[in-house]
DNA sequence: ATAGCTGCAAATGCTTTGCAAGGCC
DNA sequence: GGCCTTGCAAAGCATTTGCAGCTAT
């Protein structure tokens, strides 16, 4: 019921040290209360006004910035006219549908990477994208 | 000398059926003249001016799109903020410098790949892009 | 001559910022 | 109460567009 589901995003929050207001309640819910999930900050904003949460966009790009560096959120550069979020913070990659924008999971299982190539100055690596492109 | 290059940027423009002006040339003349590189609009404008072509923003970004839509350059999203093009249009994967923004090619054989996952809806592939993000 | 290019300035789209008012601990 | 958050409006960037004037063929 409602009431285990505000409590699960609340602790959620909480164990990041973050405080559970009714918007960042309202965000969570939208972002992880289904499965795994891609949003814009637009996308998002819209879907938050149509379910009837009052919100600005600003606290969503506020939101989305912080819950990405708390680790709850990934963000994914794959159109330079937008930011991706993605509610899937394992390492995984992407399918990226070209014409719809549309962006989809895919597991490290499914695509064997042999070992990395060395950089010149043996920096330590952040992360590994991979993005099949779709024409479609 | 100064003629035979001119004469190599006109025919490689006229051969992807762009007229020779001179800003394109100038274009040209940065983008080939050296090596395989990478700019930004931003990046490329500030190069021109430098080297005293008379050219505005906004022909950087018309000539950046038509060299890209002829074939001649390759557009990479890796930052939200902005993007990159890259003069070497085969089929390759980068490093990408985080703390300076920097990005480096990396030939296929560095790194290998696997069979690539199936898509639902069985997509031909259009680009696959592997981007290793390094914390320097 | 004329279709194609260029440059300016205004417009757009996404994102960030400054700051006053409001909410959580 | 005091600090954190929110929301608004304005500002900031990168990029695109409209259009008049110029240029290559």
């Amino acid at each position: 019921m409602t009431l285990s589901v505000n409590d699960k995003n609340s602790d959620l929050l909480r164990q990041v040290g973050l405080r559970p207001t009714k918007q960042r309640l309202a965000l969570a819910e939208i972002l992880f209360g289904q499965g795994k999930r891609h949003v814009t900050a637009d996308s998002l904003y819209s879907e938050a006004l149509s379910s009837g949460i009052n919100i600005s966009l600003a606290t969503i790009y506020n939101v989305l910035h912080i819950f990405t560096s708390m680790g709850l959120l990934r963000e994914i550069s794959i159109d330079s006219s937008k930011s991706y979020f993605d509610t899937n913070t394992e390492e995984h990659h992407h399918f990226y549908y070209e014409k719809t924008g549309r962006l989809e999971d895919f597991t490290l299982d499914r695509l064997k990477l042999g070992p990395l190539p060395d950089n010149d100055e043996d920096l330590p690596v952040s992360r590994v994208d991979v993005v099949i492109r779709l024409d479609g």
